[in-house]
DNA sequence: TCTTGGTTTGACCAACTGGTCAAAACAACG
DNA sequence: CGTTGTTTTGACCAGTTGGTCAAACCAAGA
């Protein structure tokens, strides 16, 4: 029976995700703390531990909802459709998000990267299950000669290393780049890429 | 005239050096702590600044290190030699690096995230100026058609990304493949892909 | 207007942080 | 052995951290 929250409530939960969205992402977990959260969400501390019971209460609730909808481009990923424009959709689709949420991709590069200690469960189960029904509708697709053979698991691995490159070690491509955007020839990249590695 | 270190210094300052990389590669400059990274060194933290004048000192000294041998890979790749070799091997080499050198890998990984404060010099100039040197190699064997036409920019990326993916992510990697050894199917999939990729 | 429930804050706290220092312990060489 | 320079440590410090709490503030309906 929980009340429906307040505009102010909203208002203020909506300004401290993505404060803390801000913090998490740059610092990690550890690194991260609920002053400069607080400073960045515009509110003293104690006004926002009013709405979150705690630093890892913000941090549960910012993975949480990002979990929800990072996966949902592999979701999306439909064993009825042309193979080959299935896996470079899925493909694009990845390295958009990098390009509009990149603080959400760098959010999970620091978890990762520290061991994943909140989700290492959810990566074994949810994320598994779903990669690996993906898996088989990609071997489906090369055993019946549609696609070329290769490994599904790595596949899924490469695009997912190639896109969220660009979220990740955003600084690094710009200083190699210099003023060059890098998106533009990042989609044009994976495009040839997965092209040419997947047609039979 | 600083004088040779004595046994006693070396051993201590290789074992700060070895802790310093577990702890800052697990939680980054800001997450990690001086206990921490004396108790793995199994030192008492005045001891282990005994040896190193500060947190960052550590850091730094790490860094250092790890920039000079971390692109070695990419110095080695010969305008002289075969095209598709000379690019296949780099990849290879790189994916070596991340297999024995993981602790480094997320080290650096972290450094990027976070904003890269302290090597953000470095990475305009002295990288810049190697993958650019690099690339107008590819670009060459490109233009005289002993490869395929592709942005040598994002090939590069391409490599560190998909090989770094396996160290940075590696208990993501872990938790898909469930049993699996990682990198016995990624150099395969590394040869398929950039076979398939770089033939003209 | 008063009341009620949600909201905000200043003052505070214990634990932890990076770092200091003088004194003690030790190694090694003559 | 004694001396000299190196190494190690316990005690300590000031600043920061996540978090608490009672009191004040405020919005809005009766």
């Amino acid at each position: 029976m929980t009340k429906t929250p307040t505009r102010i409530q909203q208002r203020n939960r909506a300004a401290i995700m993505s404060a803390g969205l801000d913090v998490f992402s740059k610092f990690g977990f550890r690194g991260a703390t609920l002053d400069q959260i607080a400073e960045a969400a515009g509110l003293s501390k104690p006004n926002l531990l009013y709405y979150f019971a705690s630093k890892e209460a913000i941090h549960d609730a910012l993975l949480e909802r990002l979990l929800e909808t990072w996966l949902d481009p592999l979701k999306d990923l439909d064993g009825a459709g042309d193979p080959i424009a299935e896996i470079m959709g899925y493909a694009q689709r990845k390295l958009t998000m990098s390009r509009d949420y990149p603080r959400e991709s760098r959010l999970f590069a620091n978890e990762i990267l520290q061991g994943a200690p909140r989700i290492a469960e959810t990566l074994k189960t949810d994320l598994k299950q779903l990669v690996d029904e993906k898996a088989d509708i990609i071997k489906a697709w090369a055993d019946a000669g549609k696609i070329a053979k290769i490994d599904p698991h790595h596949l899924i691995f490469s695009i997912w290393a190639f896109t969220q490159h660009y979220a990740d070690f955003d600084v690094q491509v710009r200083a190699v780049l210099g003023d060059k955007p890098p998106y533009d020839g990042a989609a044009a990249f994976l495009d040839t890429l997965y092209e040419k590695l997947l047609r039979p």
